[in-house]
This record gives structure tokens, sequence and C-alpha cells, in this order.
DNA sequence: TTGAAAGCGCTAACAG
DNA sequence: CTGTTAGCGCTTTCAA
């Protein structure tokens, strides 16, 4: 086919010049009488005209794109927020860039270079290694950005975050309010703040409720490529060399809660019979197995949506106060806790 | 702080011209002396230079960009692929737009003209409505095109596919060899090439072994909104509304198979005890559940990181023959069927 | 309400 | 090996 059309050849077409054919085509609030608008628009369609973004971006120094930085892909859990965030930012118009980090600081250091290079319009990042350094990086590409999911301590900026302590505190709660005395706590190591205030939040409740802490948290260690579901079996591990097991585990996620259920069952140990298992995250897949997995709703979808229109809001009006919403855990009942007694 | 640096302030700075600049910073494969070379790099360094990639871009023409649809972002299945596309694209020194299509034909459209726009280098797509228009709409984008996953029937173009009617086979010999005779093969709606040939092959197996056809394919609806795992729970209670229930279900993917497996445990049933059910994917979770799902594996990483390669070749090498790679199924054994007598 | 003209930052001839 | 120059396609003053 012929070479891509360009405002120019929609102009000539329109019988007009090209400052209208871009008022038109942009959709500029600028003035353009009905008539030549419409001549124009036909024109285009003629043509097949189809904008050129990088000519845009480079001239309006405004790119169109919202880049997005997540831990994983393969979790489901940030597969619905990249989910939610995918349509809010397509029904506003821009694109979305999707980078997926491991936590490694190294590869987000390069990915926000890389993000620097296409101006991109925003950037939605959760991380757990933010610090002065990455966080001067940001500043100085200029793009808004807006944290979610994990919360840097002491963190200065927009964020879409959860209450972390109080999803701990939750799942103490429940607990022991099914009857569970003996309880523990698995997760892995506490490089981040999200862990620590879900720990914390657990621990205050066991200890207000004169419930004996020693041994109530166990944190495996991250080896190498150690997966979320790997981390479970390792938890449950930790738990089966204790002289006496506990009536229930509290999981920092679900993933790992599945890989908790599963060494247990290995060992002959019956979920929820003999000992009961909750997690955390509530990805889609909790109510798919069996038995089903009492959790800890942590809202994928809304935070994916707020973090992206507030991204958006922030493009258009960048200054002002920083804006946050910390979400509610919420406590999902089904079948892999049981009441005792 | 101060605008960003650009190629004529490194020059400056290096005191030499634009295009040895250029030349430097676009590795490009123009002799620079090292000298002059080690100059330029110290002061992008210093400067804190970030290439503006649209500039390049459209200077260039060619964007950086592979853009990539799928029907949905929250299947594992395509978080593995995506996860796959991701890793090689970022290595060949591209980014990712990520799109989903919900295999909408309409939105399907809109994307490929917002993919036009940008000037991807290259576009991965995984859709069912592949048809002479939509074709045509990508041809003319001039941009190359790798299809991968789904492969509509009559397909011109490159293509990274699967055997899925020797996925079918695979599942119907398996059961067969497993001692099941009275065998149904679950699925949706045949809107799409893969299912009528996964449906062909087991056909084609239960034929030559001289198993009554009649009544071995299930095919539900697909009612507004309906997911994967609800698809399952009707195959089930289609199913279950059958007189004399059968041995074994193979189902058309493992979402699907878990809602199989769900609702068959909701009536009282226990697999694979009362009856073996198989999937098809491969999904992570399958290992995760109880019992664990046997399954028939499609390469998902592989099928994304050889579709990805192949787009970048295409980048450099627009030319010559189109090429495809069929990806061959492999079962994987484990306790959801069982060995009847 | 319209048009002319000036570049955005960069790469790719082309000339030395 | 290095530098000069001409735009890529578009938006945005500025002037009419």
């Amino acid at each position: 086919m012929a070479d891509k059309a360009t405002i120019v050849e929609v102009a000539e077409k329109a019988g007009t010049s090209l400052s209208t054919v871009s008022r038109v085509l942009s959709n500029s609030s600028y003035p353009v009488s009905a008539e030549t608008k419409k001549r124009v628009l036909e024109a285009a369609e003629a043509l097949g005209y189809i904008p050129n973004n990088a000519a845009r971006s480079l001239r309006s120094k405004r790119g169109m794109y919202i880049a997005v930085i997540v831990p994983s892909l393969n979790n489901p859990f940030y597969s619905s927020i990249i989910s939610a965030i995918e349509r809010e930012v397509l029904s506003s118009g821009y694109m979305m860039q999707l980078y997926s980090s491991d936590n490694d600081p190294e590869l987000e250091n390069r990915l926000l270079d890389l993000i620097g290079s296409v101006q991109a319009a925003a950037i939605l990042i959760s991380s757990i290694n933010w610090d002065e350094k990455l966080e001067k990086k940001v500043r100085e590409l200029g793009i808004p950005a807006v944290f979610f999911d994990q919360i840097p301590n002491g963190i200065t900026g927009h964020f879409i975050g959860f209450d972390f302590r109080k999803a701990g505190m939750m799942a103490a709660e429940f607990l022991i309010s099914e009857g569970h005395r003996d309880i523990v706590f698995g997760c892995g190591p506490f490089d981040r703040e999200s862990r620590k205030l879900y720990r914390d939040g657990f621990s205050e409740v066991l200890s207000s409720s004169s419930i004996d802490c020693s041994g109530a948290v166990i944190s495996v260690e991250n080896r190498k490529g150690m997966n979320e579901y790997e981390m479970g079996i390792a938890i449950a591990e930790a738990v089966l060399h204790r002289e006496k097991l506990p009536t229930a585990i509290a999981v920092i996620n679900d993933i790992a809660a599945f890989g908790v259920m599963k060494r247990l069952e290995a060992e002959g140990l019956n979920v929820p019979a003999d000992i009961s298992v909750i997690g955390f995250d509530d990805i889609p897949y909790g109510f798919m197995i069996s038995p089903s997995l009492t959790t800890i709703r942590q809202p994928a979808a809304e935070t994916g949506s707020m973090a992206a229109k507030l991204a958006i809001d922030l493009v258009n009006n960048p200054e002002g106060e920083y804006s946050n919403e910390v979400f509610q855990p919420v406590l999902i009942k089904r079948e892999s806790v049981r009441r005792l007694r």
C-alpha cells in the first residue's frame, strides 16, 4: 500500500490548512466551523488516516503512555490489578506499558530509565525497594507517580494503599473467635512494610488476648528463585517441625496458603479437620480449590482502577496535595477454617 | 530540576557534534574513535541524559514498542505467555504494550488502530475472530504481525501454534488406556478453531476405538459474561443431567476443569474415585489443588518467547516466507484420573 | 475562525 | 572518523 497518510494529505484533500486539520483531529477545544470540521473528518476517514503518536508526543511533550511496574506478571493478584488498570487507562485514551520488576532494585532502576525515555504521562508502581534513591529518580523524571499495593515506610507521594495491620488483626481475631488459641502466622522474610504491618497487627491481637506469642511468627527465608507456593511448602514444613502442631495457621498470601495446605495434606493432615488455614489476598482460585480457602480480601481491582484514575487526574493536574486512599480488609469465610469445640 | 538534557547539551559538554553524539548514544555501528566515545558517554552520564524515544521513533520511522493483544489478562495461561513475551521483548531493547480484547472483534479493531498510531515495531496477537477484514487491517498497518495460541482457519501469516487435534487425541487415548470407555468431552461453544480441532481429535480416537460417540461431546452455551470456571460448572451440570454418569470427563481447559470438579464434588461425587477429570493447558494451579489435576500441557512460556523472538526477527527482516511453529501437547499425569479395574 | 511558520529531539544522508 | 544539514509529523504560537 501507499505510505501512510499524514495531516498534509488530509489537509489537501479537505482543502484546508495543516493547522485546521490538526485542530480537528486532535480534539482540540480550539474553535473550528462545523462545516470545515466535517470536511476534515471525511477526508481523514477516506484516507484511512492514523495519527502518528511519536510526532504528537514529540511536539506536545506529552506522552500518551501510562507505565506500570509490578513485581510479577504471574501472580493473579497483580493480574487483577493490571486488568483494572488497563480498562481505566484505555477508556481515558491512554495506553498501558507493562513491566515486571521481580522486586529487583537494579531492574526497577533500569525500567525507570526506560520509562523516562518514552515520556510516559504517568507511572504506577508497586515496589518494596522504595528509598530516597529511587524516589529521587522518579522525581527527576518529572513524571507523576502513583504507588500502590506496597507502601514503603515514610513514603511521600501519591499512593493507593491497604491497611495491612488491620488485615493481620482481622485474621487473628477471626481465628480466636473460632476458638483457636494455638495460632501461627506463616510468612516469608520481613523485607517489606506490608508483612511487618500484618505481623504487628496479628501479634498485637494475640498479646491483648493473653495468648502466648512466642513462636507464633514463622518467617521462612527466601531461597533463590523460590515462589510463593514453595514458600508455603516451607512454612508448612517449619510448622511440622514443631513438637506440637498449632490448630490454625494464618498465611501471608493465598498462593502460599495453597502450598501450606498441600504440604499438610501430604503429611496425612486434613484441613480444616486437623488444622485450619486462613489466607490473604482473595485470589479467584481460593474458592475453586477444596476445601475452599478462608481468606482476607485485599481489593485488587479496586486498587488498580483507583490508582489509574488518580494517575490520570495527576496528568491533567500535577500540582496539589499528595493524595492517598487506604482500602480496608474484608474477611471472606469459606471452608478452610474450622470452629473449635 | 532543569529541563531534561538533550543531545545538544551532551554535544556541547563533550565538545563534539550532534551527529557524533547520536552515533554513540544510539549504538549505531558507525565508527567513532574510542576517545570521543568515552567523552560523549561521560558527558551523557554527567547530565543524566535520557533519550527521547518519541523523537527517535519519529525520525527513524521505527517504533520501539511490541504490542500484544490477548483475550484476557486474568487467565494464568495468558499470564505465562505475557510474562515470557515481556522478558524477550525487554532483553531485545523493546518495550511491551499490552491490550486485552475479551475476544471482542470491535475492540480488536479499535486496538489495532491504536497500535497503528504508535508505529509499533511488531504486533503479537491471539484472536479467535480473525477474518479477511482484520487481516487486511493489519496488513495496511504495515507492521509485522505474529499470531499465537489461537490459529484462525486458513490463516496466511506468521504464527506460533499448537497441535490442538493431537491434544484431543491424547486426552482420549489416555483415558481409554486407563480403562475408561464411557467418556465425555466438555466444552464451550465451538466458536474457535482450537476447540473444533480438539473435539475432532477426541472423537476420532473414540470412533477408531469403537466407542460410542453419541453424546460424547457436551457443548455448553456461553451465557453473557460467563467465565471459564462457570463454564466448568455448566459442563458438570450437563453431565449430571444424563441418566448414566460417564467414568471420565475431558475438559477444554484447566479452569473449567476446576469448575467441573467443584460441581461434581458438591454433588457428593469424588474425583477420581467416582469420576475422572482431565484438563487442558497445565496452568500452575493444577498441581496446587487436591486432587491435583491430570492435564494436557500447552507450553505457554515457550509459545510466548517463540512468538516474541519471531516478531523481533521480523522487525529486522520483514521479508521472507511466513514462518510457523507448532508445539506438541504433553500429557501431565497427576491425580484426577483413575485407572479403571 | 483560519493560515503560515517555527520547531519538538533526534537520525541519516552527505560532504569533508 | 567527524561535522553540517535537512527533515520525520505534528502542535502551537502568532498574525490575519
